[in-house]
RNA sequence: GCGCCAUUAGCUCAGUGGAUAGAGCAACGGACUUCUAAUCCGUAGGCCCCAGGUUCAAAUCCUGGAUGGCGUACCA
């Protein structure tokens, strides 16, 4: 794909003067596979720019091999001979296979992520996924771009909040069973402790003393009940993840960063930026705008959020001296990360700009934004059960024939809960209903998937074949080899941008075009030459998609 | 009140400052004796939130406004 740019834009190089042109892609394949503007040109030439592209026509042609130019109104549309096309680009598919797509442009440089960083003690919900798959994704992106990445999950498990729980854990603990069901039985009595709270001050003080227990570092009663919580949410966790084939290099609780509180404190103190306000110790951050100052220790003492993610930070870049350090978190904190990076810049840190906050839109239910205190969430484990049972109907609908049924209708309904979940722009807002995570048609996990199968089963009823190929067959084809030829581009934009939703986007399109094609064309028992050909695009297809889905974290199964 | 984010077909969303704004779902009409119909083909559906501005050219950039979401110092 690479040598026909760089052929066209020689051509119009020596023809214009222009060094390195822009090329677009024209809005209708018909058109042409590249397209030239030629409104820049006419200032220069002083002529309207349907006239300089009809002028420009014969001199490129003449100059190119090739690819053929084409002067449609204002634009130059090049058409690249597409036997030409189909071998270059399913040539280079299968030398590459698997690592088709990836570079090493990357390398030497690291790249920490902090994603999915459940609260323990509370369900994984729906709206924990979204960091998990966006997070894992950008992983993935980054380390097929040669990147050296280090994924952390930044678990809760500090803050005031764990004073409540460890509170409400001594006071009614033994009413529920902590062993057996941990999470829910922990959800309950946070709730409950929450309710009751609002009618009794005591407990209020009862909680923010374990908690002063808790960070006072003191090896007693409060801390033992803190590691148990802990101990048994993280082997809840371990359960989801590995359903979402997600993995971290590193688990480090808020609690991990404990011992570094007392010198962040001292550093930014000392960096003298630091006030007194209302009795608490904070940076002032006016000089950004109207920015509420950040909050290092409260009047009690205690540390907040804040102090714990500078502690973080600073350990990480002292640890990993990272290019990029991206956060994957919703976007209702993106005040706490402008005031983190604000803070930074006051302390005059160069890498300040390294330090990016991916955000994401919140998953709300119809009756609101989701609270867990409020006990309205949606659990995770119960959706992807349900798409399970979901996939695991349609396929004993669809093909009761298929082997090892239960392990296919797991990929492909918790593929439908991820690809979901990546389809769209991180920052847009979803409103979770279950239908439609569990529709399987259209825009969907499913249905790239399912393209994926039916390739699969065109390659393994093939056999072996030895012929050469007539890639002049391939001219229906052009729409899919014009998307793998754009694969590479599509990964290195994704992983810049941090937005899994480019590659969904585009593996939707390319299996749109690919199941357009096979249903017009067959590729087995026709004259050698031609099935030879059309089973190379068949191969590279499958190939581009299942490089797709393994990074975007879903499964692409050979039959379904 | 103030700040940040969003707004494109009935719904969910694509859309590099450039050509006639595109998909999926839902609706309607077609295609399974033939490589998986979780598919494909077709019909219909648009003040690209509004008003100004910049530009040869704006859904896209700038300003103001509307609507919705999130946030707004001792939760995380």
């Amino acid at each position: 794909m690479q040598t026909f740019l760089e052929e066209i834009r020689a051509a119009i190089a020596a023809e214009t003067g222009i060094e390195s042109p822009k090329l677009e892609t024209p809005r209708d394949l018909a058109m042409g596979d590249v397209a030239f503007p030629c409104f820049v040109l006419a200032k220069e030439r002083k002529a309207a720019p349907p006239k300089i592209a009809a002028e420009l026509e014969a001199a490129l042609n003449a100059r190119m091999e090739r690819v053929t130019a084409k002067a449609t109104g204002p634009y130059l549309n090049f058409t690249i001979e597409r036997a030409a096309f189909a071998e270059t680009v399913l040539t280079e598919i299968a030398e590459h296979g698997l690592c088709y797509g990836t570079s090493a442009e990357g390398s030497g440089q690291k790249i920490v992520i902090d994603f999915s960083s459940p609260n323990i003690a509370k369900p994984m919900s729906v709206g924990h996924l979204r960091s998990t798959v966006i997070g894992a994704a950008i992983q993935r992106l980054h380390n097929a771009l040669g990147y050296e990445t280090v994924g952390i999950n930044h678990i809760g498990d500090w803050g005031s909040q764990f004073g409540k729980l460890v509170a409400a854990v001594n006071r009614y603990g033994d009413t529920v069973d902590l062993e057996g069901e941990p999470i829910p039985a922990l959800l309950a009595l946070y709730v409950r402790y929450h309710e009751e709270e609002e009618g009794d001050p005591s407990l209020v003080e009862e909680a923010r003393e374990a908690f002063r227990e808790l960070e006072s570092g003191v090896d007693g009663p409060v801390r033992q009940t803190w590691k148990k919580l802990t101990e048994l949410s993280l082997e809840e966790f371990g359960k989801i993840y590995s359903r979402l084939g997600v993995s971290f290099d590193l688990i480090r609780g808020e609690a991990f960063y404990e011992p570094h509180l007392d010198a962040t404190v001292d550093r930014v103190v000392e960096s003298g930026v630091t006030e007194e306000s209302e009795g608490a110790l904070v940076v002032d951050l006016s000089s950004f705008g109207k920015i509420p100052p950040c909050l290092l220790r409260k009047t009690d003492g205690t540390t907040l959020y804040a102090t714990r993610d500078l502690a973080a930070v600073f350990h990480r870049w002292e640890e990993f001296g990272f290019t990029r350090a991206l956060y994957v978190v919703g976007g209702d904190q993106r005040l706490h990360f402008r005031q983190l990076k604000h803070v930074l810049e006051r302390m005059e840190l160069d890498w300040e700009p390294r330090v990016e906050h991916v955000d994401f839109g919140m998953m709300r239910l119809p009756e609101g934004k989701m609270s867990t205190r409020k006990g309205r969430v949606v659990f995770l484990d119960d959706v992807l059960d349900a798409a399970a049972a979901e996939a695991a109907k349609v396929i004993a609908e669809k093909n009761p024939e298929l082997a090892d049924q239960a392990t296919i209708a797991e990929t492909v309904g918790v593929g439908a809960v991820v690809f979901n979940d990546l389809k769209r722009e991180r920052v847009k807002d979803i409103d979770f209903r279950l239908e439609e995570v569990l529709s399987f048609e259209g825009d969907t996990g499913p249905y790239v998937q399912y393209t994926h199968a039916r390739l699969a089963s065109i390659e393994r009823k093939a056999g072996s074949i030895d012929a050469a190929p007539d890639w002049s067959v391939l001219e229906s084809a052009a729409g899919i080899l014009g998307q793998m030829g754009r694969f590479p581009d599509v990964l290195r934009s994704a992983a810049r941008n941090a937005e899994p939703s480019e590659l969904t986007t585009f593996v939707l399109a390319l299996a749109r075009e690919v199941n357009s094609w096979v249903a017009k064309e067959r590729v087995l028992g026709q004259e050698p030459a031609v099935t030879t050909a059309r089973l190379a695009l068949v191969r590279g297809a499958r190939q581009v998609i299942g490089n797709s889905l393994a990074l975007l974290g879903v499964g692409a199964p050979a039959e379904m």
